[in-house]
Order: C-alpha cells, then structure tokens, then sequence
DNA sequence: TCTTATT
C-alpha cells in the first residue's frame, strides 16, 4: 500500500517537473532533474521580441535566445481569436542579466529571414512606465535622418529610442517617434520644441506632442477597417442601429473562429468593430470616423466583373445548398497582419474578399431556398454587389449577394438581394439591418417575396 | 504626420 502511494508521489513530480518546463517553450529541455524546477529571479524582466518570421515557433527561436542565459519562459503571441501567429514573443530569462545581454546583443543587430527589419529585443511594455515618455515629432524635413532628430532633442534629457519613420522606399515620412526615459523630459521637449521652428522643406512649423496611447492607435486602425469595409458614414456610428449591427458582429466572432468559412478579413473586421464599439460606449471616440466613398476615391473600383469565375458550387441539394466548399485561406491568414493590412484590403473594397465569396458575387443573382433571401432597398447610389455582400457577411454565409444596376445607365437602382445558406441567417440580417442607416437613408430590410407570390396588381 | 507586433 505505501508503495503505491510512494509511487504516486513520483509522479506527480515527474508531471509538475514536466509541465513547469513546458513554458521554456513547448518543451524539448533534454535533462529534467526532479528537484530542480526553473525559477527567475525577483528582478527578472521580461522582453517583448518582435520582427519574428511567422512560421518560427517557441522551438525555434529557443536556440536564438539561449545563448544568453536559462530561459524561463517564451511564447509567441498569437491571436486570441483565430491563433494566428502576431510576429512577436514575450522572452523571461530566468536571470535579469541574460536579459540585458540578450538586448544589446540582438536589439536592432540582426534580421531574421524572411524579415525587412532587424529584430527587437525590449523590454515588455508590462515592464516599464506607459508610453507618457514617448513623443510624435511632426513636420519634419524629409532630409533629417535619426541623429538629426536625436541631436534636437537630447539637450532636454536622456532618450531610450529616437526613430525617423520611413516608406518603404526608406524615404521619410517627415516624423519620427522619440522616447525618453521621463515623463518630464519628455515635457519639457514639448514645452520648448513644438512650434519653435519650422524645418526645411516643411509646410509648417515643428510638431512635438506626446505619441497617440495603444487606444487612439487601435482606434485609427479600426477607423481605417471600418472605411475599408465601406459600410459606415459618420452618422452610423451615432445611430441605435449601429448597436444592433455591432451586437451581430459580435455574436458572429465567436462562430467564426470555427467555422473557417468567412475571409480572415471578416473575422478580423469582425472583433475589432467589438473593440470599436466598446470604444464608443466609453466615449473614447472623438475624432468622426472618416466619410467613406466605396468605389471611388484612390481606391481601385471594384473588379468582381474582371475576376475570372471558378467552377458554381455545387448543386443544390433537398434541403437547400449542400456541401458548399471550404476556401483555402491559410496563405491569406499567414500574411493578414502584414503592414495590417490585408493586401486584398490594400487594393480595393471588393478585392478584400475570399475568392470563393468573389465567385459567388460575380455570378447571377443565385437564389436560395425560401426565407434565406432578402430584398434590401434604399443602398447607397454608389453600394455595388461587394459592398452590398460585405455588409452582409457578419449574419451567415452569403450565398449570393446582388444590386440592381439600370442597363441603360449603368447606375445602381439602390436595392438589391442577398441570399444566405440558411433562413437564420436572413433572419437575423432583417433583424439588424432594416432601419439601418447610411448617410441620411435607412436601409429597409426584408424577406424577398417568393417568386410565385401573388401581387394585387 | 502616429511604426511592426505587447499575452
């Protein structure tokens, strides 16, 4: 009887041994003596590491990092949402040396494969003071390089970075981000630089201001979604119905990190307009969101019409559409994040969707199973079919989406129909949609009549 | 004129 109790008690050391070096990073520690479980010391500090080729996990980036010191944790972050590796890690080294050796021999020193920038090696921002050190140098000239900026600045305190933000042609942007190790430094930067001159080649004089918080940056970041998605005007966001559309964006998050049918970019779109819209209840919103032009303006129009059309799906089955096929979409969700923004987001409203939701688009007014089609009326005049399916695409899988356009003027008629695969969906679509308003119209939302409806005249 | 990411 004791020794089966004896022999328990090994195991379960053997098991929390097991599992306390699992967080060095999925395991692969070659000799686990019992007794010794990996500690940090008190002042340990944990590194943010970033320019990390996304195809590199904790077991290969291990090697890199151990060469300072024993590591004692190391995790690539990922998405909460859809796992999707972010490019950057968090690195403890059970030694605070380690860390600061791993810094300044790696920080900016060497670039990953694959990477156009040098890696980065920091400390976490959970670490240190927030970013109230951290200046946006504005109205710059195009010709001041980092040591310009540097030597402006470091007569008002020691700075811990001090960079020119470039294009990727390695042309300035004509600002520049400065941190120092004080607030007050900071402070007194502003106090004596911002407005003091103006710089050759700029339009006017100096900017220097403290750099937007993690909020205003995710807030600009959605703003830019939300416009690309084509599907907000500056009243929206003011309206009741915006809550109701918000309310299905979230309830569709959750579905689609499983169900690998919507693009990543309505997934993505998706939690960030949860983000965007607890922004807004806290009325952290200030600035108006930027009125949006869908199919104009910079933006390519759109060109569902010039995309070549696969193969239909396949044919309908008793109970409506069967078997509808899952895209590929694990190259796009590889490089999603890429310059955060997708590259078929790049290039216009319409090229922002899954091929498959591409195909489906281009192809005729595709109807589906009685209850799963809506008539929409009152679209905006320059709404085509993709932003028409965008708008849509938080309620279900869209089976077809399409704007009447008057042959002789190729303009819209401002409605049109959607079909979903299920008449939940349309159900819901109604429910959030109808009412909905556009710039100074609201969506009407309903049912499409079924086509042997009898009409009174 | 606000980066390339911060569980």
């Amino acid at each position: 009887m004791t020794r089966v109790y004896i022999n328990i008690f090994i195991y379960m050391c053997v098991r929390v041994c097991v599992c306390t070096l699992r967080r060095g990073g999925g395991g692969g520690v070659p000799s686990c003596p019992l007794h010794f479980v990996p500690m940090k010391e008190a002042d340990a500090i944990k590194l943010f590491v970033g320019q990390i080729p996304r195809n590199l996990e904790e077991k290969d980036l291990k090697p890199i990092f151990e060469q300072f010191g024993k590591i004692y944790e190391l995790t690539v972050i990922k998405d909460k949402y859809t796992g999707m590796h972010k490019g950057c890690a968090f690195l403890t080294y059970c030694a605070r040396e380690s860390a600061l050796k791993a810094q300044s021999a790696l920080h900016e020193q060497k670039t990953l494969p694959g990477m156009n920038r040098p890696i980065q090696v920091k400390p976490a921002d959970s670490e240190g003071r927030g970013e109230d050190r951290k200046l946006f140098v504005g109205m710059l000239g195009k010709q001041q390089s980092d040591e310009d900026v540097r030597r402006l600045f470091e007569p008002f305190g020691s700075i811990d970075e001090c960079t020119v933000l470039r294009g990727p042609d390695g042309t300035s942007k004509g600002c520049a981000f400065v941190k120092f190790q004080g607030h007050a430094e900071a402070q007194a930067a502003i106090n004596s630089l911002h407005g003091s001159r103006t710089m050759p080649g700029a339009s006017s004089s100096l900017v220097v201001k403290f750099a937007d918080t993690e909020k205003e940056r995710g807030l600009r970041r959605m703003q830019q979604v939300a416009s690309q998605l084509g599907i907000f005007s500056p009243m929206t966001l003011n309206f009741p119905a915006y809550n109701a559309y918000t309310q299905a964006l979230v309830q569709q998050q959750a579905l689609v990190a499983q169900s690998a049918y919507l693009s990543p970019v309505a997934t993505v779109a998706a939690v960030q307009m949860q983000q965007m819209a607890a922004l807004n209840a806290n009325g952290i919103i200030a600035t108006p969101i930027t009125p949006i032009t869908p199919s104009s303006g910079t933006n390519t129009p759109p060109t569902i019409a010039a995309t070549p059309v696969p193969a239909l799906p396949p044919p309908i089955g008793v109970n409506g559409y069967s078997s509808v096929p899952a895209p590929s979409n694990g190259q796009q969700t590889e490089t999603l994040y890429t310059n955060g923004v997708h590259p078929y987001q790049a290039q216009s409203p319409a090229a922002a969707l899954d091929p498959l939701q591409q195909a489906y688009a281009g192809m005729q007014h595709y109807t589906g199973p009685e209850g799963c089609n809506i008539f929409i009326y009152h679209l905006p005049q320059e709404f085509s079919d993709s932003e028409m399916l965008q708008m849509f695409l938080p309620f279900g899988n869209v089976i077809s989406a399409k704007v009447f356009v008057d042959r002789a003027t190729n303009q819209s008629k401002c409605f049109g129909f959607v079909s979903f695969d299920n008449p939940a969906s349309a159900q819901a679509a109604i429910q959030a949609m109808n009412g909905f308003q556009i710039g100074m119209k609201r969506l009407k939302v309903q049912l499409k009549r079924p086509k042997d409806a009898n009409r009174p005249y």
